[in-house]
DNA sequence: TAAAAGTCTTAAACTAGTTCATTTTTTTTC
DNA sequence: GAAAAAAAATGAACTAGTTTAAGACTTTTA
């Protein structure tokens, strides 16, 4: 069957670790629900529950929460072919402390609580897409939950620059600043320091 | 049937997210190897390829890597009913950069990666069950590797004593400092002033 | 149970990162 | 395309956390 561009970078993510028939492709795309977001907009705010799980086909998103400062804690950037979303909020539908907003206009697919459910159900190859998704997410948070704790700044931006060279480009320092966990002004003599060796 | 203990432990720990018939839970039972280890002595070492994943049924261990330096730096306490392992090590077959050491006398039930890969095939609802244990580690990993960036030192102690209150009486100041991801000695401060406080 | 080894405390000098204030540069908006 | 808004750069004064060193206390081992 022909698919949309947006459709098939999904199955083509979900490939990764299942093979689906092509009914079984047909039925998944009929529980999802697609979302656009212009720049600056909110996917969602802290006090919300969760009503999605997000699969981004096009443009870039930041998850943060604000402290009691009122200051912005990033924990993640997404672009295309990544999922993003609360997962706590999601599952245990209780209200969100992030907020999700679009730095580029974006589009994507969500997953609705009850259609997520309905997945295992119906197709229960999906218990293992999942299982392997959130163990390889576990792998990379295991990993990243040492970074801020044993790395200096300097070597949290250089590991970053490495490992998301495509993102850098597309953020704010200000927003990169926020992700690393230090002040925009640290962040900028940071940069600095690293362009001049 | 009557079961040890140790594998009634896991057996409810298991319980918690999938139900087994009796069948089921001598099969899986009949794929664990049993493992002792003496206080100070390692379960695993960085450089080696992690064999098992480690249920703990007695004891408690700590999971730390060590930067240049030769600096420890904690990942994670496991005591009773906690799972633990170098997951990215298991999955990869790539050695692993973690030591797994007792601070205690401990015992632990363990699955090979082979077993673990014929329990899927044997009891495909451990993949449910792996999809849910893996997607409750990951929300609190998420949270984790926000706090390092984003609390000061003392928050993140006062975090870790109310979060896990029968671990912090059981490991050294030293060790605790370790994985807060400060100094021994500024541990020390931290601990006079909230006590006075 | 004495000696040795490891842990904890305290303090002074230091450094990584913050805060605040100002100017320059870039991006957005009408 | 000019005006406004936001981001980036720079610098001086500050603070959270480190380093080094030494003594007190506790646990382990022979």
């Amino acid at each position: 069957m022909n698919y949309k561009e947006s459709h098939k970078l999904l199955l083509s993510n979900v490939s990764r670790f299942i093979n689906l028939t092509e009914l079984e492709k047909q039925k998944y795309i009929s529980l999802l629900t697609e979302i656009k977001v212009k720049k600056k907009d909110f996917l969602m705010q802290a006090g919300e529950i969760t009503k999605y799980e997000y699969f981004i086909t096009k443009g870039c998103l930041k998850v943060y929460t604000l402290d009691e400062e009122g200051a912005p804690h990033i924990s993640m950037f997404a672009i295309e072919d990544y999922w993003t979303g609360d997962l706590s909020s999601f599952m245990t539908k209780e209200p969100s402390r992030y907020y999700i907003k679009a730095t580029e206009h974006s589009e994507l697919l969500g997953i609705s609580r009850e259609n997520y459910d309905l997945l295992f159900r119906e197709i229960p190859k999906f218990e293992q897409f999942y299982r392997i998704l959130y163990q390889k997410s576990l792998i990379s948070y295991i990993r990243r939950s040492n970074y801020g704790i044993s790395l200096t700044a300097e070597e949290r931006y250089l590991e970053f620059k490495k490992k998301y060279p495509q993102i850098v480009s597309r953020i704010t320092q200000k927003d990169l600043a926020a992700y690393i966990g230090i002040t925009p002004e640290f962040m900028s003599k940071i940069i600095t320091k690293v362009n001049r060796m």
